[in-house]
DNA sequence: AATCGCCAGGAATGCGCATTCCCTCATCGT
DNA sequence: ACGATGAGGGAATGCGCATTCCTGGCGATT
């Protein structure tokens, strides 16, 4: 049997069966700045539990002018990092009554763009892009005039890892990070490396990139751009660009992989070809994954507090909006193990 | 200089600006059963672009009695498993134009309980459930009386791989697969078995116990029961299930894990003890965890299409509610690695 | 030529709720 | 004793849109 799909009960049914206005139901179950008497206020109350009365969010949004949505956009989430910065942004977002919708853009600005008008639509409260690696001047153009309009209309947006936009961000320190992690691999004895970078118009690949280029500068290790290769920022990106790095014959002794995912592509490229690990070649990341926490050998990374980041984002979007964007910076740290073994 | 909250312009604006009727722009923007002339339309889709007009989807939701949300609901966004069913619900839901609006219960059952609610005030298209774990009766009836408040109000349900609910449902065959499992594991030599296994009150959990039981018992292996140990279904779960298998001493040459983050916590808690991987004893899991691919040893698990089951959820929401509850069947499938070797 | 039917456009209605405005009545002060 | 005050209740309004109903014009039919 097909159950029809009965309307639910509004405010009108619940104050209707409590016997009083409808202002009053509104104001029993609301809590308005007006009082109500007790007695109505019990009727009212327990006429709502009786219906099994749910407001209808979205006539609520429209007469108080506002919601209770925050949109989140992430590249991919079923990447870690993503889904890492995601629960971070959840379970802030629950700490005050928010919901999230979320969305993958698989790394298509024009998708960002669609649904950042899409939550313009939703007159979501804010919106959180995750990871935008909108590069190319024309879409990062409409992209800031698609924020303006969102903020315009009284909406909240933040970025994470990207300060190419004057909206309020969450800024990793990719570029504190990689330095630091360069240090410490030249501490431990490494002169020669090779970097496996991703895309060059991904912002937070491009500083880390830099980050370690500059780490090296400073601490005296070396890095000759044809060890540098360029490849998506995942497994696969890392097993190919180890691939065509092992090909073209190298003699770097540590490779950094600009992320945690494209390192254990490298790693898996080495055992490929025979090469032990740890040894001959050492292999870094960055991210500190949790998933990958005990992949063998250990992989030594820069750890960054993803979950935090997801919920300082949220924190940003609740702070009333200043004069000026907001930056909150969020360190790594360096996290030393197996898969860099001191150079004896 | 704060800028203050503009309201966005509406229809009406919009209406004017083209000098025609609120209707005929509404219909122009929408294309509804009436038709527009080329003209008028024109002018309208002009004045649109103009003011840069994005429809007020709550005010569309209302009039229209309906919305393009769908809610997901799972554990934890981090756990990979969760992850990937995310993705593919993401995917298929921008196939169709629906928005995703997510949030993790961290495995309270109130939780859910009380999104399910907010859903129902969204007036949600839809809800899919990924892994409830709602076993107790008592919430079991609440959460079924829930859902089913949602259903009469013309929204769908659909649960993933929970069965006991008269609800759509996309059903992981965890029996099935692990019954083939324990069968491919005896094949390799192997006699003597341990268990890790999840919460008593995680389906998931029990029913893959109970498909390797059975398999066992088809393929004759032993578990003796006191080599199944119950802990979180989390990486730190199988380092502290294996480290007390070990300690309690266990003649079992080949462990299995409910799922691949426990596995990885085993293989931990393995090497901690100082035993080589592959080794004395081998290791299963569940899942084939995409991040997890890469992990040595291999790890034998039973690969599950998770994006699949995100889509097939998706897709089941979009048909015709049906006289009954529908049920999807997927699929897992054994992968044999290099953590359970042969036996010889 | 008169009538019918059809079609594009506009006015009006209602979705469900918060809120403003208005009214009543009890309470208090002088 | 009587007006002032304020609290609590209800009627009415409007949020932004889709949609129904209505109207006038035009071509077709007899």
């Amino acid at each position: 049997m097909v159950d029809q799909a009965v309307p639910s009960a509004t405010l009108m049914d619940v104050a209707r069966l409590a016997g009083v206005s409808l202002a009053t139901a509104s104001r029993s179950l609301n809590g308005s700045t007006r009082q109500v008497g007790e007695d109505l206020r019990r009727r009212v109350v327990l006429a709502a539990v009786e219906l099994n009365y749910t407001a209808n969010a979205q006539a609520q949004a429209m007469a108080r002018g506002r919601t209770d949505v925050v949109g989140l956009l992430v590249h991919d989430i079923a990447d870690p990092y993503f889904s890492s910065i995601a629960a971070g942004v959840m379970r802030a977002a629950e700490d005050h009554g928010l919901l999230v919708t979320m969305a993958s853009t698989l790394r298509r600005p024009e998708s960002e763009l669609d649904y950042v008008a899409a939550l313009r639509g939703q007159r979501a409260r804010a919106v959180v892009l995750a990871g935008s690696r909108v590069d190319d001047p024309e879409m990062l153009r409409r992209l800031g005039s698609e924020l303006a309009s969102f903020e315009a209309t009284g909406g909240r947006a933040v970025m994470i890892s990207q300060k190419k936009l004057p909206v309020d961000t969450v800024l990793l320190e990719n570029r504190a990070g990689a330095k630091a992690l360069a240090e410490s691999l030249v501490g431990l004895g490494h002169r020669r490396f090779a970097v496996l970078s991703g895309p060059r118009d991904l912002l937070t690949s491009r500083d880390r990139l830099a980050g370690f280029q500059s780490g090296l500068a400073a601490a005296g290790g070396e890095l000759d751009p044809r060890n540098v290769l360029q490849d998506s920022f995942t497994r696969d990106g890392g097993l190919s660009a180890m691939t065509r790095l092992l090909d073209q014959g190298t003699d770097a002794t540590c490779v950094f992989a600009a992320n945690d995912v494209m390192a254990v592509g490298a790693m898996a490229a080495l055992r490929q070809q025979g090469i032990g690990l740890p040894g001959r070649i050492a292999v870094a990341g960055f991210d500190d994954i949790l998933t990958l926490r005990d992949i063998t050998p250990g992989l030594t990374t820069v750890r960054l507090p993803l979950e935090e980041v997801g919920a300082a984002a949220i924190d940003l979007v609740l702070q009333p909006r200043g004069d000026r964007p907001r930056v909150r910076r969020v360190k790594g740290q360096v996290v030393l193990r197996d898969s860099t073994p001191p150079l004896t």
